[in-house]
DNA sequence: CGCCACTTTGAATTAGCTCAAATTCCGTGG
DNA sequence: CCACGGAATTTGAGCTAATTCAAAGTGGCG
């Protein structure tokens, strides 16, 4: 039971053996729950900062890397990208956002953004000056806690990020992402059997660490193995029949040789 | 100037081409600034929380993934690695933790800790409950200040992991690794010409999303080409003579076709 | 001193990349 | 309304970087 090596890269602890076959499932109920509270969140938000409010479109930029900070930005509505840029040029997605998320948290350590923010969709945010809601937090702790837990999500979204480039095979990093677009969707009350990426080929490639290509055969393998349709023309419309198919699907590629009648 | 393909992964757009050769230098006064700002905040932590200190070893688990969140941690020395683990058992390193880092934000979100915080040495952690944290933050805004600096840092050098995975081959990878180490220490007024490596091979190709045979092929080319020297008998030591050197090695890994004189 | 975990190195294999070409889609202008 | 052109996508074929498998070497610690 020592380190039992995983197809993309070395597990160098004991513990991983443990969990042997257990998938998690999508769950309806903690969906609605987590609904419930995005659109409470909002509410709370917009009532007690009343925020100035702002329409973007598809390419859009919110704030750029190096930007002076002053903002903190709330997604209302529409999807937006995190784009960081090594000194040397390397450019890399680095997040995603939807409905509820915040945006320039980045920007707080050095007083300048870290990143940019890029709408992919017609949307809207909220602008909120990070000194005015430190004020507000001060009179209404609520605020602070709402704050807080939307800075720890993204830490730990982050890492979920990183676990998948790092663990997964190319063809189960795009099942995890499409899995997480349709969880992030079904956790904030949106129709999850059919999603639209906002995200070319070279996009989802570059979040998840390959090429186009890499990205564009594991889609049709997907399809071919009815786990995504392609809608109509275009193949940016997605259709999900069953999003705990995917997970379904990441297991048999980390596990390619068990069978799970035997032993 | 079309998206110049990196040799790992697609560049889909079309700004990386700007920043030619341009290498990020280490700059000593910042560093010394950095370190100053390190120490100035923890004295500001110690003497206005009085925090509860423990003495952890190597391998102390100071809080686990599923545990009940209720404190936040801060390093005042020793070395941690953040690990999480995936429902169906896979194991990642996400993050290294240094002096005058926060541990535990990944558990204000909902309640429980996600993951793992592992010592790597002897060190001492200040214990603070995040309640008790809250409330003098009321009272002292500066506390709010250094605590939300914090967090924003810990999401920025997520995204630079992120980075690191997704564009660079592996040699690159360990090149970028040990640069982060060094830089890390070197913010904290640490020495940073010889490193001591707390990482098995095997953890630190987990933490690159590589095996610890690609770690070790890495290190020995990084060794023969004089950018590093194993100290000593035992290869955890490593002597970096000059750690701009790395930088310039990553940049050799992503052109390595482009002769800097021509053009 | 000897065991055991870690590391190194080699050889063969393969997943994913690069290069290339064909196809489809969509916006634009005739 | 339809033709056209550029961008995005798909698919194939070969290649390469990194993995897997294997074996030998090394060091720390009881």
């Amino acid at each position: 039971m020592l380190s039992t090596a995983t197809p993309h890269a070395a597990a160098p602890f004991n513990r991983a053996a443990v969990a042997a076959s257990w998938v998690p499932k999508s769950d309806a109920a903690a969906n609605q729950r987590a609904s419930q509270a995005t659109s409470d969140t909002l509410k709370l938000l917009g009532d007690r900062l009343s925020p100035q409010r702002r329409v973007v479109h598809a390419g859009d930029v919110i704030y750029q890397a190096g930007e002076r900070f002053g903002n903190l930005y709330i997604l209302n509505s529409g999807f937006f990208k995190i784009v960081t840029v090594s000194p040397d040029g390397r450019e890399q997605v680095v997040g995603l956002k939807f409905r509820g998320d915040w945006l320039g948290f980045d920007g707080i350590a050095n007083n300048e953004y870290a990143c940019d923010a890029v709408a992919m969709d017609i949307g809207e945010v909220w602008i909120v000056r990070y000194d005015t809601l430190l004020a507000a937090c001060a009179a209404q702790p609520a605020l602070l806690t709402v704050l807080h837990e939307a800075m720890s999500r993204e830490i730990a979204r982050d890492r979920d990020s990183l676990m998948s480039v790092c663990t997964l095979p190319a063809d189960a990093r795009v099942a995890d992402f499409l899995r997480y677009w349709a969880e992030s969707l079904a956790k904030r009350g949106m129709r999850t059997d059919q999603i639209t990426l906002r995200m070319t080929r070279a996009e989802i490639g570059n979040y998840l660490g390959m090429t186009l290509e890499t990205v564009s055969r594991a889609l049709s393998k997907l399809a071919r193995d009815n786990l995504i349709r392609f809608v109509e023309k275009g193949r940016r419309d997605i259709h999900i029949p069953e999003v705990n198919a995917l997970s379904e699907f990441i297991q048999g590629c980390l596990a390619p040789a068990a069978s799970p009648v035997l032993q």
